[in-house]
DNA sequence: TTGAAAGCGGTACCAC
DNA sequence: GTGGTACCGCTTTCAA
């Protein structure tokens, strides 16, 4: 199917392609009635430039690459949005890709993405490895980071309070009353994971309480996890009277767990969670969480990215997300 | 950022560029020694082709398109993990998009994929005027529409038997002894949303029961939707003793509307839903729903983009996706 | 087996 | 104000 070229448009317009460009893209000197005719001829071929070939010349696709452990995960469409929306008001394309947490394919698929000269690219919860990531930085620019530390000049960080949330919400258990606090993490060693579990260590030196290792007990970040995970502890120590959570699906998942051994939540198990995705607020018992705006870090990053690109030498940036407890049915 | 061209490659190996590219290419003949020499300086300095010049001259992008109403809506993160696992296995990456269920945004976003280049288009839940589509359909190719019914030797389309998932679902209600059964349903006019309405209709006609307009509620097709519509039908005809909606999330918003109305799911009102989204089987009441194979659908749908492009000639297809009734706690 | 030249579809730069 | 020409980085065609 031969799609129709400026050539074609400028044919039938009867000047030359430099004055189509000029027309289609406002720039330089044109008269106005040669604009009108080229434009009338744009209407009558739908003539669109090809995005390719503009790309070639200028060195910028508008489309920027978006990865993520796995757009399954609640917690990723909502940032995902925020990405896009962003960028559809700078006329931006968002390339989408799966790392399914391996650190190569993210690796492999951050090159493929410069292979393809996206303008930029913004990487959740990344689990490469630092030498192997700063290699790559080295050679591409500009790069939006969420939710893991890393230092370079091309590439800016945005970062959950995580550390501020989870001791948040452990000192809200605590002021509940409780003093058998578990915590259902999985161990995946990313920088949200970590610090999550910091917040909690320090709520609880905070309040004098000894730290129980096997009160963290490991697990996937699903339903499913969560799940499973609940039994564990509740198992191993039947005297718990609370959970923190790693994030949301996890909860969900323990409170269900909950229900299907009897304990009520929370009369018998208070059960927090982190993220604050859709379901919380409908779930029986609804879920008390950290909030954290996923749309608004999809937002940040986004606008972040584009600022280093309209400013390639003003120095990168590192943004906290702030956060903040809601309190719901699963806690009293 | 100057990245390395094929030029590069070609003077540190001491070639011509074609014979890089051959090497690259792994087309037409080349030596042995000299594939070596050319692979260790591709190796040295770290080569990748320029997608965007590959694109220009081969005319493949080796990019889809992928355009869903809202990535955020829980139905479509595993339909885009279909696409791009499949995508990734032919070296594919993905385009995603968000038209909002806005009919000029999407075909807009069709044309700005388009003057992409991308290899082909996907689109999900597509609203558009059937004659802007047959537009739009006549100026590109490969097209795969997933619930949408549309005639074009350009566009497969992929569609859920949404009829007889709706009448299984129905008759299991009617089964269960329930005869006032309502029904909450985003009134958006799209197939799927027509046809689920139509299943419904038809299972109680078989049942000679009455048509009652006022037992089918419109709502948006989220969790407040249905929580706010459940409210709604129960107000008007407290009579309802089971209710089918739309989708899964509208069933879960109006579990929580039943409890919050001090109804119990089952007992008072049966509950049965339409998509099994992960979170059906957690919540609690587990959710009685019509299960779709929602990363199927995105396999398959990009196989079959594949396809196309490979034999261009070939008629293009219809393709339906079976359903299965899941029953859990939510009806009994 | 290898290289030179043309061209994909645009934009930038420089004449006129 | 408008047109000619070079060139972005690659593959295809054809000649050597």
């Amino acid at each position: 199917m031969k799609r129709t070229t400026i050539e074609d448009v400028a044919a039938l317009a009867g000047v030359s392609r430099q004055t189509v460009s000029r027309a289609i893209n406002n720039k330089g000197e044109i008269s106005k009635a040669t604009k009108e005719k080229v434009m009338a001829a744009v209407a009558e071929l739908g003539y669109q430039p090809n995005r390719l070939a503009q790309g070639m010349v200028t060195q910028r696709t508008r489309t920027v690459g978006l990865v993520v452990p796995d757009i399954t995960n609640l917690f990723f469409p909502e940032v995902a949005r925020g990405v896009q929306d962003e960028g559809r008001l700078h006329d931006y394309n968002v390339l989408l890709c799966n790392t399914d947490d391996e650190p190569e394919e993210e690796i492999k698929t951050m090159y493929s993405l410069a292979a393809q000269r996206v303008d930029g690219i913004i990487s959740m919860g990344s689990k490469a490895p630092e030498e192997q990531l700063m290699r790559f930085a080295n050679t591409f620019r500009p790069i939006v980071l969420i939710n893991r530390l890393f230092e370079h000049d091309h590439v800016s960080v945005i970062n959950v309070d995580n550390f501020k949330g989870a001791q948040l919400a452990v000192n809200h258990l605590l002021n509940q009353g409780h003093r058998q606090i578990g915590m259902l993490v999985n161990q995946d060693f990313t920088r949200s994971q970590v610090r999550r579990v910091q917040g909690y260590q320090q709520a609880l030196a905070e309040f004098d309480l000894p730290q129980n290792e096997s009160y963290i007990v490991d697990g996937a970040p699903t339903l499913q996890g969560g799940y499973a995970a609940l039994k564990q502890l509740l198992s191993q120590s039947p005297e718990v009277t609370a959970v923190f959570t790693y994030n949301d699906l996890m909860a969900l998942g323990a409170i269900r767990a909950a229900h299907d051994l009897d304990k009520k939540v929370p009369d018998d198990v208070a059960i927090m969670g982190f993220d604050d995705i859709g379901m919380a607020a409908m779930f029986t018992p609804s879920l008390s969480t950290v909030r954290v705006d996923k749309y608004a870090i999809g937002q940040i990053a986004m606008r972040r990215l584009l600022e280093m690109l309209d400013n390639p030498n003003e120095p990168v940036q590192t943004i906290n997300i702030d956060i903040d407890l809601v309190i719901r049915e699963s806690t009293n």
